[in-house]
DNA sequence: CCGAATTTGGAATTTCTGTTCCATTTTGCT
DNA sequence: AGCAAAATGGAACAGAAATTCCAAATTCGG
């Protein structure tokens, strides 16, 4: 029954997947990946549902198993069943446990934020209007040439988006202060501009929808809650309330709105 | 399928089973008995092994799970299964229905992100070694100069930390191809590289880790679930598991890590 | 102590899951 | 481009597990 080669103990297996998974093909690769991802699931699942998961075939999947070393999948489950330790505790519990670390420790601080991210997106689908957000996916599916800018802590989203709508091919182009290169001149009618931007509002941001906003350019503006200059300008404006945790703010629901913005905007251009 | 009386979860269960336990005949009581010792035991075992451990016949067994208000005991170990896992349901085939029913809809796409990220916080703390994650701070916080690549689709998050490390005064160093300067010299011994790379890896982040592993530069990794060939470079790995559909990638989760990770580095340099 | 009701054991049945096999497609090489 | 080898998809098959059913055993009230 256990055949000589099949890893004994899920460290093994782990590291068997290792070795193997690079010289594996498509359709087995992505069992592989799968696997890596959500080990714990082995010992619960049939084949049926985790080849359906990976995309996969479930004779893909046996011959998977079959190339880690077990007679078959069953074999496989066996070791991780085995190696199941009772209940893994809820999220709550683990996030008490974590709590409980020492002070500044990397997972105590990681529970910390995960639960404020968590927080963060519960309020997302509150604070965002839907009204506001399907404005914003017209007003930059119309447009010829999405421009895009956020400084400082909104670069991460500004960049997010400018791969997002690349990857979707939605012409747009990310602007930023880089040696003082302004490229403001390619901001022309038929554009859009796309403002990330939060309290502190960075002039350069500022100064930058200004501008557009006297070549009657459409301005969208993805900011926090506090009553903010942009409203004025007549920008569409999204909003998002972060929960942070001391003294940094997580930019969870900002991504996450981020890229249901841009996903919109791809599929309505698509149309 | 879903009885009217069955419980709904594992609490609703142990409630249920107090309830009954005290008016059950000799083997019946076995069966409670044994399941109240061994709850986590369902998700993993079958009706037989159960009933054996139990000291009883299998069709006691189900009378036990019917007399619970399930219709069998495939049902009731469904319950278990569902809430190992944290159930979180298929993302990528719910994406992909989503598509196909032509539902694009700003806020609907947003209600679904909002789900999937929750979810992949949730996941966060399966995934995250806590282990591991003390060691890529200590790795950090021991460094003269951090060094942080991250392209394309990972190059927000290497923005993000690179403006978090400024913010907390911790010497840091966005690493960049714009321009294709390398900045390859500027990593010295001392120094520490922090690598961010997503499937599929690109090839100059791949690059570099094996640049400056040969220079014995710890490196710190920031990656997938998926099998990487950052392991075998002998970097430090944490592991992050999101929804990866295309270019729907929600970055929640590993923002998240991110946060926690510079954060701790910036706390445990300023002790 | 007898008889009815309840509980129990175990075999028969059915459903579902793992596994195998082979035709078709894809890949890689010359 | 054409061929051989490898990989893949899907359906057919085998096996194991859940479930049912009923006869035998036990319990309990009279």
């Amino acid at each position: 029954m256990a055949e000589p080669g099949a890893p004994a103990s899920v460290k093994e297996f782990e590291e068997r997947l290792l070795d193997v998974a690079l010289s594996l093909p498509k359709r087995l690769k992505q069992c592989a990946d799968y696997v890596a991802a959500n080990i714990d699931r082995i010992a619960v699942s049939t084949v049926a549902e985790m080849a359906e998961a990976a995309g996969v075939q479930p004779s893909a999947f046996m011959r998977f198993c079959q190339i880690m070393g077990f007679s078959g999948y069953s074999e496989m489950q066996r070791l991780f069943r085995e190696s199941y330790v009772g209940g893994w505790p809820d999220y709550a519990t683990r996030l008490d446990h974590l709590r409980e670390m020492g002070e500044n420790s990397g997972p105590r601080l990681l529970a910390e934020f995960v639960d404020a991210g968590r927080a963060s997106l519960e309020n997302l689908l509150n604070t965002v209007d839907p009204t506001a957000l399907e404005q914003a996916v017209e007003v930059l599916a119309g447009a010829n040439l999405i421009h895009i800018i956020g400084l400082r802590r909104s670069f991460p989203v500004a960049s997010y988006l400018a791969y997002a709508f690349e990857k979707m091919q939605v012409p747009a182009m990310l602007h930023s202060v880089a040696g003082r290169l302004d490229s403001t001149s390619a901001i022309r009618p038929g554009d859009a501009l796309l403002a990330v931007t939060f309290s502190p509002y960075s002039a350069e941001t500022l100064d930058l929808v200004e501008l557009v906003r006297g070549r009657d350019v459409p301005v969208v503006a993805l900011t926090d809650a506090s009553v903010n200059p942009l409203r004025k300008l007549g920008a569409v404006t999204l909003t998002v309330s972060e929960v942070d945790f001391g003294a940094f703010r997580s930019l969870s629901a900002t991504l996450c709105l981020a890229i249901a913005l841009s996903t919109a905007v791809g599929a309505q251009r698509r149309s």
